[in-house]
DNA sequence: ATAGGGTTAG
């Protein structure tokens, strides 16, 4: 290292003093490795991930700063599995023993996301393993004991533990080993142990022994806590009202929370959660209302809606309750067994022990997209006896949809015509959902027929129907069908996609290749069907629904919209970005096939989103689970 | 590389 510091030319060395220092401590990194370090902080993690054997095939060991790092991409985008991957390389490669605590650091990092995780035993296990541990080690498995379910006198063992191992516990250490503290014997040795180090004075300690006292129900104990304090933070004011509202003291916990607000905070949804509780406890429904105003701006918060539910329940306001829980963006098990006891104890039991005309859609939807027939059948025809609901147009639909998607078109048809309502363009078209699954052209030709019959504007049924006399290879009725459109001036409408790259949109129509880079476009979209043909892709020439010699066909659909698009997107688009299509019909079978294929052969996330739904294709499925 | 607070029923 010396004699290359001495070959460097001397005014070099004057004009660039800081840069020789560094040349002088290290060599220049082997490119693959500066590559790597770069990854391993900036992504994508992926190419990170897959440069590993590369390095091991080089004789190359990552550095513990760059191994870090590519552990927090991994559990910030990553999966368990790749979690692994990394785990296996650094152990493989002796990248443990990285010196003055290189070694140290990364096998930390590992046990962090292990936990991350949730693979707990797995964080045991390495830290078990570890030929050194600092307090860093030991809090991230304390903590992880404190919080998994049952395993707190672990956590407790585990702090005595690492004291005798002569390490002393820090903030960290005391702030997550309070959680597992539970009887009030234990809280009170841990909080002297707190006391005796000085660490009563953390942010972080106070908020937990102020939990930890009012969880055990000592309200003096964790008063005298957050009195003690000078300091305080929006969690610990949280941590003393949500102790108060959950010991029932309501009045106390709104008291801390106007308390709260003079002192400058400003609620986030935890403090509105408990806030609602508390009024729930009081029945304070004017101030729950107002509170209500508050919870507007956190609609994805499923904790707080259910919360804001269970007041309105609780303050027998079901009118309130009702309204808001069919508004939810999104409801659990919690929303459910909250209205159903709301209803139970508001006096309607019946309502609360009978399912209701909703919840009977979902339980035949439920039935249907599983493919359960008799449970449906069992559903549909209970309802009446049992419930005493009448079924509606909505649940008809439901059966539909179940017996269409179950392949058994035939009987969908008889249950349509047999039902006791008239059938509507929404059945119908039901009905025509099951036909492109199971590629009934027939029946799918009569519901399409039926469609035009309610309503004879129907572009989509129409163009569907002539599309299918041409599935039917029935010409003259395709050709009929066209010119009646034309008749009525519908034209079809050539297929079309957007695709925006750099903060440009680019559109591409179908059989066009008038773009400035249709070249490049056609020779990727040649090499994307080689690569995919190796994965069983073969064009379906049935979605081409004119009379034309296959070669003809396979033109057809290999210049659809859709596929024009993603050849771009697989040229330019961002590594680790997904492709975001959008088209203005919908996608092709052919072209479905196409871009689930390419996201696994390409390992890209493909969103097209058509003028119904999205369809996200990633390593080879699509969201829509080939259902459209 | 490690930490604290919020939802139903029983």
């Amino acid at each position: 290292m010396n004699s290359l510091f001495k070959r460097l030319p001397l005014n070099r060395v004057a004009a660039t003093p800081r840069s020789n220092r560094r040349l002088h401590t290290h060599p220049p990194p082997h490119p693959l490795l500066a590559i790597f370090s770069r990854l391993c902080i900036e992504g994508p993690f992926t190419t990170a991930l897959a440069l590993l054997p590369d390095l091991a095939a080089a004789g190359l060991r990552a550095g513990p700063v760059s191994l870090t790092h590519l552990v927090k991409l991994c559990v910030r985008h990553g999966t368990a599995s790749d979690g692994r991957l990394i785990h296996r390389y650094v152990e493989t490669h002796g990248s443990l023993s990285h010196g003055s605590g290189g070694g140290l650091y990364v096998a930390n990092s590992l046990v962090s996301m292990y936990v991350k995780f949730g693979l707990l035993n797995d964080a045991l296990r390495l830290f078990d393993g570890m030929p050194e541990r600092n307090v860093v080690s030991w809090t991230t498995v304390v903590a992880a004991l404190a919080n998994a379910d049952g395993r707190k006198e672990e956590a407790l063992r585990f702090l005595v533990a690492m004291r005798r191992d002569g390490v002393p516990p820090n903030a960290y250490t005391f702030s997550s080993v309070l959680g597992a503290c539970s009887t009030p014997g234990v809280l009170a040795t841990t909080h002297a142990s707190i006391f005796k180090v000085g660490l009563d004075s953390d942010v972080f300690v106070r908020s937990s022994l102020i939990d930890g006292y009012m969880k055990l129900g000592d309200l003096d104990g964790g008063r005298r806590v957050f009195d003690e304090m000078v300091t305080r933070d929006l969690v610990v004011w949280n941590s003393i009202i949500a102790g108060f509202a959950q010991s029932g003291d309501g009045v106390g916990a709104i008291e801390l929370f106007m308390r709260m607000k003079d002192a400058g905070f400003s609620a986030n949804q935890g403090t509105l959660t408990s806030v609602l509780r508390a009024c729930t406890g009081m029945v304070m429904l004017e101030v729950g209302r107002q509170v209500h105003a508050h919870v507007l701006k956190y609609d994805k918060d499923l904790i707080l809606h259910n919360a804001l539910l269970d007041m309105y329940c609780k303050c027998g306001s079901l009118e309130d309750a009702d309204a808001l829980f069919r508004r939810m963006p999104q409801r659990d098990v919690i929303s459910w067994s909250t209205m159903i006891s709301g209803l139970a104890q508001n006096g309607r039991s019946a309502d609360a022990l009978s399912p209701n005309r909703i919840t009977m859609v979902g339980v035949l939807f439920a039935c249907s997209h599983a493919g359960l027939v008799e449970d449906g059948w069992y559903y549909f025809r209970s309802m009446k006896k049992l419930f005493g609901i009448q079924p509606e147009r909505e649940h008809h639909n439901c059966m539909v949809d179940l017996l269409g998607r179950a392949g058994k078109l035939d009987e969908a048809v008889k249950f349509i015509q047999e039902m006791d309502l008239d059938p509507d363009c929404v059945i119908w078209r039901t009905l025509l959902g099951g036909c492109r699954i199971h590629k009934n052209s027939n029946i799918a030709a009569y519901a399409a027929r039926e469609i035009l019959k309610l309503e004879p504007e129907d572009q989509g049924a129409r163009i569907l129907l002539s599309n299918t006399y041409a599935d039917l290879r029935q010409w003259t009725d395709a050709e009929k069908s066209w010119k009646a459109m034309r008749d009525r001036g519908i034209k079809k409408e050539p297929g079309r996609s957007w695709i925006e790259l750099k903060k440009q949109v680019h559109v591409f129509i179908a059989g066009d290749l008038s773009h400035p880079c249709s070249g490049a476009i056609v020779e990727e979209l040649n090499r994307l069907i080689g690569r995919i043909s190796g994965l069983g892709y073969a064009p379906q020439t049935e979605f081409v629904l004119q009379d034309l010699a296959v070669e003809q066909k396979e033109d057809l659909l290999k210049y659809h919209s859709e596929k024009l698009a993603i050849a771009f997107g697989t040229m330019l688009a961002m590594e680790g970005k997904p492709i975001r299509i959008m088209k203005n019909l919908r996608i092709c079978g052919d072209c479905h096939a196409f871009a689930k294929l390419v996201s696994k052969s390409e390992g890209k996330t493909i969103i097209i989103r058509d003028p119904v739904r999205f369809h996200h294709f990633q390593v080879g499925a699509c969201s829509c689970g080939d259902y459209w």
